[in-house]
DNA sequence: TGAATAATTGCAAACGTTTGCAATGGATAG
DNA sequence: CTATCCATTGCAAACGTTTGCAATTATTCA
């Protein structure tokens, strides 16, 4: 058997019978007399068959298929997004697609255009640090197509929404430091047309003004795209500086880059600068000292995400638009504790 | 415009003209009147006209879209891998899904069985830690779809492969071990079953017994997972033993989490044991002491999957079944050596 | 035994596209 | 003026399914 997949047709043929009823057999409709049925099934099972998936999709106008849009794949929080997402898909019998668009807005362009041609259900996207247009993803929902952000959301467009409480996370972060005895807090995040990097640098501004400290602009570094070595690079004046004794960076990676920094030139974590960075990567706990961090419940953010948008696909007429928002924690590890 | 997307029915239906004519115009095709051509392509723009891709798919028998099968996102040797299919993919006009088994046997089975069923061209596939059986993957080439293996290949059933010499690679790590005077070497690894681990380990015996050192059972361990966690669990004896001036984990991970462990019982790294890892995972560079570990060409690897996999589908009457092998590259930083 | 009813089955359309072939129209040539 | 030819278009089938409706067969009842 050189050829591909074995069709109704086939069984139809063998049998000789009509492809009506072999496909109402497979369906056990209880109108095929229970014999044909019996022998429709036994030849489908000796033949393997299986649906095309194709030919299912084109009659249903469905593909049971959910599309995920994310900016990066190495990236412990994303992961559990993933998960979250995949569990709720596949308990209501729903696949999933993932595109990294290794946060490029030119590849984020081409896999929304990609998935608008009915290859999806509908969309649950987290915007790039280069997106500042969306003009695709208006198109998506002109189509008529369900879609959902999460985390990096774009307010232009109306859809429902998962995301953190990122201001509420900044501050507690910095109160946190502040807490701990620290009055010359700087701030470490990736690109402000985020609103997650605007919010959580909100949520530090709030606990320094709250405590009565004061920041400088120097204190305050926006860089690009917020792993080891934007940490190391952004960071290095900073610390030869010597001017501050805590540290709020917006992810781990820039964190434990601004540690070793701060190792590098002589600098004590936490005795000389508290640090806490964002999101826990496994990492954290293993690192020396080991980082504090701001939790971040990606499993929830994924599985509400994939339930508002199987919500919508559910009720096609229906508009819907809320913004679920979701709590970080604080984990206080070594690096932020100072007796 | 509530409805789903405009087809080319609606364009031709406003037009007044026929659907193949349609079809015809938007496909160039010298036989359509250069003034109807210009009315479709105006239409067809205006409307944010795409031909539907489920369509397409069963009209032409072809989906244009390749399948990847990991066992684990968040893994940079993985990611890399998968950049280097969807380049390759992307410019040869080919679209990818990502299926993440998470180490699960039921999992890739299951998403295996869900990519058979004509939604895809083809598969690459790297079986998971607890894969042992690969029915699976038989009923998938039994069907005539072209199939690839990389990195953790299964090598009963007849399909294209490309893997890193695992051997080689295992040999050189622990022969540098040997180099900076190490005579007691441990090796920690993943599950056995993996070839990747069997010739890894392999490679560690080769350089032990052509230096003519000996190991002991204890000082070879082999693990469930792979990760930090297991890497200081499954080594907690091994280190609180002392026996040891050498170790070559089978991942960065384990690595770490051995040292850790070595920390804590406050062994130093490199003077009383020396540590190579495997993978070259960015964090390698950031801890301290800095990780000595063996390049995994990924992104090659992907390149050459998506390759190989492009050329079996291109070429559906031909036979393959060549294994491309990669080579790695030792990369010392501090916690190797030795002076 | 004939008619009415129930149990099975098949036909054909539909989903959106492409494409071989037939059909239409106008223009050209004899 | 008619026959031929080219340019342009439309028809219909096909890809593999499902499903309303019609058709067939088998069964039951009087």
């Amino acid at each position: 058997m050189k050829k591909g997949s074995v069709t109704i047709k086939d069984i139809a043929l063998e049998l000789n019978i009509s492809v009506s009823t072999v496909s109402r057999a497979l369906a056990d409709n209880p109108l095929v007399k229970p014999s044909t049925r019996a022998a429709v099934k036994e030849l489908a099972k000796k033949y393997h068959y299986r649906p095309n998936f194709t030919a299912l999709s084109l009659r249903s106008n469905k593909t049971k298929t959910l599309g995920i849009i994310i900016p990066q794949l190495v990236h412990e929080f994303f992961a559990m997004v993933i998960r979250g997402i995949e569990d709720f898909a596949y308990s209501n019998d729903y696949n999933v697609i993932i595109c990294s668009t290794h946060e490029s807005y030119e590849r984020e362009v081409i896999d929304t255009k990609a998935l608008i041609n009915g290859r999806i259900d509908g969309l649950m996207a987290c915007i790039s640090k280069e997106t500042n247009e969306f003009d695709h993803f208006s198109e998506f929902v002109d189509r008529g197509l369900p879609l959902v952000f999460f985390d990096c959301i774009c307010d232009e467009i109306e859809a429902p929404k998962v995301v953190l409480d990122d201001f509420d996370a900044g501050y507690k972060a910095v109160k946190h430091l502040i807490e701990q005895g620290c009055t010359k807090i700087a701030y470490v995040g990736g690109p402000i047309n985020l609103f997650i990097n605007k919010d959580r640098l909100a949520g530090y501004n709030k606990a320094l003004s709250e405590a009565g400290l004061n920041t400088r602009d120097s204190w305050i570094i926006h860089c690009d795209s917020g792993d080891y070595d934007d940490g190391m690079e952004s960071t290095r004046e900073l610390v030869q500086a010597r001017e501050i004794d805590g540290l709020f960076a917006a992810t781990d990676m820039l964190a434990i880059g601004a540690i070793k920094n701060m190792k590098a030139a002589g600098l004590k974590v936490p005795e000389d600068v508290a640090v806490v960075g964002f999101s826990n990567w496994s990492i954290g706990t293993l690192y020396e000292p080991s980082l504090s961090t701001m939790s971040q419940p990606g499993y929830e953010m994924g599985q509400k995400a994939a339930e508002l948008l199987i919500q919508q696909i559910d009720n096609p007429d229906q508009e819907f638009n809320e913004t679920v928002v979701l709590h970080s924690e604080l984990l206080i590890r070594e690096s932020s504790i100072r007796d």
